[in-house]
DNA sequence: ACAATTGCTGCAACATTGTTGCGTTTATTT
DNA sequence: AAATAAACGCAACAATGTTGCAGCAATTGT
């Protein structure tokens, strides 16, 4: 089961035309077993004894990560980004739940955001960024 | 003009049962003056050199002022909140714009954010935090 | 196979934003 | 005026992320 994440994120970072260090696998594994968006912290923790990365280097992968179209990172008002793989579903924008108590960050795929709305005149429409709050079912 | 801002400011701050101190008089009508949400910084330099408060002291005014649902504060991407004073059109639930060139953020108050989606089940919503990304008009 | 090049890693130092504890000052109440 | 409560300023701390640089590892060219 690990191996299997393990092999797959292998081939994702090959594709993408990088290399392949033993870091950089373990990291998008981790993310692609995980369900939620989870921190720099987290990923931490999850790393084992083996493969302890240092801080920065950790950051750097994920930007890496990131910028190889692999993972995606969303926003919270704790300051702290939160990772996840791109999966099928992940390809497009998509909005985030986050639990107000436990601070788990889920994704929330099939909220649509088609854009009725407009911007006021001369503004560019970029992208959208949306997080709902609430309790999550663990803790309401 | 100014008075006039500081004369509401106090009103305001009178009416909602607590000091009416000299800083958050000002710390309000620097907020009430201003179009865009800004942050701790912003308001800090706006602060005349005749009233110069501790930036802890200017915390913590400002999270009596969001308590007092006087002010509302807005997530950012850069980890840092933008506040901006509660007017009429703010008492609802509301969308906000960054630039992501100047990093200005403007309230978008026409922006209609009924839930016609649901969440997973045992979620229990409690608000939504909606921002909308890309260039301002000066920007772009 | 060897050397040159490129990119990845770890460490230390720094930056930014916000928070906590506590003693002092200021305002309000009695 | 004295007692109480609230606000303030300072110092220290915390969390998250960034930058510069030297060393190391992988890839490429010969
Ligand atoms: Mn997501
Ligand atoms: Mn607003
Ligand atoms: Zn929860
Ligand atoms: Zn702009």
């Amino acid at each position: 089961m690990f191996n299997k994440l393990h092999r797959t994120a292998e081939e994702l970072i090959q594709h993408s035309g990088g290399r392949a260090t033993a870091g950089r696998i373990r990291i998008l594994s981790i993310l692609l077993a995980e369900q939620q968006a989870i921190t720099h912290r987290e990923i931490e923790q999850r790393l084992p004894q083996t493969l302890q990365l240092d801080r920065v280097t950790l950051y750097r992968a994920l930007e890496w990560l990131v910028g190889k179209n692999l993972i995606h990172k969303v926003t919270s008002d704790d300051r702290a980004w939160r990772y996840h793989a791109n999966r099928e579903l992940h390809s497009h924008q998509h909005a985030h739940f986050k639990c107000t108590r436990c601070a788990q960050v889920i994704c929330l795929s099939d909220l649509s955001m088609e854009r009725s709305w407009h911007l006021p005149i001369g503004y560019q429409f970029q992208e959208i960024e949306l997080t709902v709050k609430g309790l999550c079912a663990d803790c309401s």
